[in-house]
RNA sequence: CGGGGAGUAGCGCAGCCCGGUAGCGCACUUGACUGGGGGUCAAGUGGUCGCGGGUUCAAAUCCCGCCUCCCCGACCA
């Protein structure tokens, strides 16, 4: 049906890409569109699993590489623990199992007659529940404290409704998990990692986040605490994009992980656990995007810069391929990911496809720039044609490529804060969310039943964090007793 | 998991009601002209009609079961 709707383009120069749905025609097919067509993800036949295409996947690896750091700098550790978890061992912690499983596959036959197992077999939809039971054997004494485990895996679980990235039924991510002597440290830890996460998301992937607390009703089964990092989405909807659990002794109670205390007395661990997972690429799809597709910030594009050479016939092309050839290395020495689109297209349909793949900087390269000793710089933001001299040209990208991302957060902060608002009554609360998404905060009593009416009331809207830094004076939005929290409230994903 | 819609070439669709052995656009291949924002022409390739069963001389088309996808709701990193 395409064919004639797309006609009706307004005769901007913005409208560069037009294989993709408006985002604000449709959101959430612009979203499909825009990855499927820059080629990040697919699903597979199998409902709800999702393959992650090399674009895609790249993103994850930025991603994995950059928090990896992070951890092995503070002396975690990557290990590698089984997908398949003992019925008895994922039954052990009450709180724990009641809240996943609805969600846990399991596997009750193999072989090739497909005989029934004696006893059935969880796939990890987490995995505390298997790392709990076998951590134990190389915990005997507090010397043997901190144990700082992480592990890059995939996870299973059954999903009723999928997205590709945001909700799948097999994600990748990473999940850390740490047993300390006290609960202090564990609570320091369940810290730390919230400000990795934190600086993930905004550094790296240049998306500002709210932080804090989750409530209780959106606390991890068998967390005494969550800690969240919320972003900001286009379309107004708030995403989870990292989660940092502080257990207390409930899991090394459930499966008795406990130490030899320096007073020889026996004292169960303190632990945490922590996650991100390919969600985030779902989340800088959302949070970057445009019409015309996506917008890599720097430190994750798997290409950085794209150069498009302009020939049109071998002599020019051997002029044009000469002249990138005697600067391009200084590009490889500022350590910038670049790529020569070499393809047997047209110079139009390679702008359009580096930009529905979100690539932040295009160089426009023909033989008009070789005599000039220049080439013609595009990104992806300001669209904007500028010549540039190819003496220091290395370095002279590499300080576009920051001023980038510094840009690209800029723009996402002034989103959030634009969209972002202060209310004291369930009333404005409600009225709010019938017109807008964003960012509400307000205060809070903290009661159970009060969190449970917001949802009902205002249609799916969620404490998304507890900001435990501001003290608060007023009522609480909901019954009007004294507030004792304040919190953000969001329609989130 | 409930309610609605849909699966025909890589993608988007027509054909189905009224059974007769599959078609269109884009993409793809080859060639020519082209090339600084998505070009033109010509000649081609490509389909177990989602899967399984049934009815029939004959099934994309009719019947039954299943799978998958999309939209809307309840649950969720």
């Amino acid at each position: 049906m395409g064919a004639k709707g797309v006609k009706q383009e307004t005769e901007e120069q913005q409208d560069f890409v037009k294989e993709v749905t408006k985002m604000s025609d449709d959101f959430d097919r612009w979203y499909t569109d825009v990855v499927r067509k820059a080629e990040l993800a697919d699903w597979s036949g199998v409902r709800g699993m999702m393959v992650v295409r090399p674009y895609g996947w790249a993103m994850w690896e930025a991603i994995m590489r950059a928090f990896d750091d992070m951890i092995k700098e503070s002396g975690h550790e990557n290990w590698a623990f089984p997908l398949l978890i003992p019925r008895e061992y994922l039954m052990k912690e009450a709180e724990h199992i009641e809240g996943f499983a609805p969600e846990v596959a399991w596997v009750t036959r193999a072989g090739g007659s497909m005989e029934e197992l004696e006893e059935p077999l969880a796939v990890r939809p987490t995995s505390e529940t298997i790392i709990g039971p076998l951590i134990k054997r190389y915990i005997q004494s507090h010397r043997d404290l901190p144990k700082l485990t992480n592990q890059w895996n995939s996870v299973v679980r059954w999903e009723m409704r999928s997205r590709l990235f945001l909700r799948s039924r097999e994600f990748w991510w990473q999940e850390g998990h740490t047993f300390h002597a006290s609960a202090d440290e564990a609570m320091q830890e369940a810290d730390l990692i919230l400000g990795y996460y934190r600086s993930i998301a905004e550094d790296w992937l240049a998306v500002p986040v709210l932080t804090g607390r989750k409530s209780p009703a959106e606390t991890f089964p068998g967390a005494v605490h969550t800690l969240t990092v919320e972003g900001l989405m286009r379309d107004g909807l708030a995403l989870q994009m990292g989660t940092s659990h502080y257990f207390g002794q409930n899991f090394a109670r459930a499966y008795d992980i406990s130490f030899s205390n320096r007073e020889n007395a026996r004292e169960l661990c303190y632990s945490t656990s922590w996650g991100i997972s390919t969600r985030l690429v779902g989340a800088l799809v959302m949070a970057h995007g445009d019409d015309s597709g996506l917008i890599m910030p720097p430190k994750i594009a798997p290409i950085q810069v794209v150069i498009v050479p302009i020939f049109r016939d071998d002599e020019s092309r051997t002029k044009v391929e000469r002249f990138i050839d005697t600067w391009s290395p200084n590009l490889r020495a500022a350590g910038i990911r670049h790529r020569v689109d070499w393809r047997d297209e047209r110079p139009g349909d390679k702008y359009a496809h580096w930009e529905l793949k979100g690539v932040p900087i295009r160089l426009n390269v023909g033989g008009r720039d070789a005599d000039a000793g220049q080439v013609e710089m595009v990104d992806r933001l300001a669209r904007q044609k500028v010549g540039v001299p190819i003496s220091g040209i290395g370095k002279r990208l590499a300080h576009e490529l920051d001023a980038f991302q510094k840009k690209l957060f800029d723009r996402a902060l002034n989103y959030q804060s634009d969209n972002t608002y202060q209310l004291e009554t369930l009333d404005q609360v409600v009225a709010h969310f019938r017109e807008r998404g964003g960012f509400v905060w307000t205060q809070w009593c903290g009661e159970g039943e009060e969190e449970a009416r917001i949802k009902t009331d205002a249609g799916g809207v969620t404490i998304r964090t507890i900001d435990e830094e501001t003290k608060v004076s007023g009522r609480c939005f909901v019954c009007g007793r004294p507030a004792k929290s304040r919190v953000a409230l969001a329609k989130a994903y």
